[in-house]
DNA sequence: CGGGTTTGACCAGCGC
DNA sequence: GCGCTGGTCAAACCCG
């Protein structure tokens, strides 16, 4: 099985309801801020999914085509519930690529009603599909639905995505995950057609789109919609065996996070997030260690600059901690120390 | 034969 | 209202 290799990735965080549109990528890395500017933007929003590496993630680099594979870049993008648009370019120090992972059930109205309503749709209650039966009539009833609320005037609300560039020659990027492509577009203003594609888990209602860059068509455009409400059928390794996060859905399994601090029930960390680093870990493993050291460096000197962020704390005094690298590095490597 | 892909058609939202 | 675009459907097709 190959894996994309998600250490070329860069991650990007749409709107929950606003139509995120990469062919404008250019003018999202204009409004690009510092990923500390991303932080004190980010004030009213949950940061505990911060990781180290996304403190690693300070300078400030442009990405270009040229770049050698071996030279690696990041991107977070944002956008907020409230619609800004805040971007972050960043560039690791261990040549990394994580991204703060916004809520997935995220405290803002917006996108909670988002939330609520992709419930409904999961859940409906209504009285048309009562005689129906199986996959496919639910399927259909769903569309009606889906027809109905439009009708009633509802602005269909989003899922909230994520989604993140990947420099691949391939289009359809093997995340772990199973999908069946549904639909297949051709983008305004771009040679390169987008493809749609549907999980292919039963009640798994996860989406995503692919698209190739017209500004750089070594660069794979996958935006994830909704949350997968399975594991991911290709993995099989346990959280405690190398795991980040541990595996989708799996939220008691989220008990620590992999950079020390703690993940409970109310952290928001997406599965597909969680997925990506999970494999985006067992590639780099090795470079975690001088990336921890860099982190407790980092958060040292920049303690001013958080303020009294009880998160940041917390997360320095773990990463000293080790937390659950004692989990995913190996003992010598600690030992090492 | 089952599951995935292709592709034309359809629909809704949005801007003018 | 009209046209454009994004998103989805579904029949036909492909493939192992």
């Amino acid at each position: 099985m190959e894996f994309t290799d998600f250490s070329k990735t860069s991650f990007y965080y749409p709107s929950s309801q606003s139509v995120w549109d990469f062919g404008d990528l250019a003018a999202a890395e204009r409004h690009s801020l510092g990923f500390m500017e991303l932080l004190s933007s980010q004030q009213h929003q949950d940061f505990a999914t911060v990781s180290p590496h996304s403190f690693l993630l300070q300078t400030s680099q442009p990405q270009t085509q040229t770049q050698p594979s071996a030279k690696l870049s990041s991107s977070i993008i944002q956008a907020p519930p409230s619609e800004q648009l805040v971007t972050s370019k960043v560039e690791s120090l261990c040549s990394d690529h994580l991204l703060i992972n916004p809520p997935a059930t995220p405290n803002s109205s917006s996108i909670s009603s988002a939330s609520s309503e992709a419930l409904n749709e999961e859940k409906p209650k209504t009285e048309d599909n009562e005689e129906e039966g199986g996959e496919d009539q639910q399927e259909k009833s769903h569309t009606k639905k889906q027809l109905k609320a439009k009708k009633n005037n509802q602005k269909r609300q989003r899922e909230a995505r994520v989604a993140f560039m990947t420099k691949s020659e391939v289009d359809h990027l093997e995340d772990g995950y199973r999908w069946r492509k549904y639909g297949q577009k051709a983008v305004k203003n771009s040679p390169f057609p987008r493809s749609y594609y549907r999980c292919t888990t039963a009640s798994c209602n996860v989406k995503k789109r692919v698209e190739r860059s017209f500004r750089d068509p070594s660069t794979v455009v996958t935006t994830y919609e909704g949350q997968h409400t399975h594991i991911s059928p290709l993995t099989s390794r346990p959280i405690s065996t190398g795991g980040f996060f541990g595996s989708s859905g799996a939220a008691s399994s989220l008990g620590n996070g992999c950079f020390g601090f703690p993940i409970d029930g109310s952290t928001l960390i997406s599965p597909q997030f969680q997925q990506l680093v999970q494999y985006h870990h067992q590639q780099q493993q090795q470079e975690l260690m001088s990336c921890f050291g860099g982190v407790n460096e980092y958060l040292n000197s920049h303690a001013n600059e958080y303020g009294d962020d009880n998160r940041v704390k917390k997360s320095r005094v773990l990463v000293k901690d080790n937390g659950l690298l004692q989990d995913v590095v190996p003992y010598h490597m600690l030992k090492e120390e």
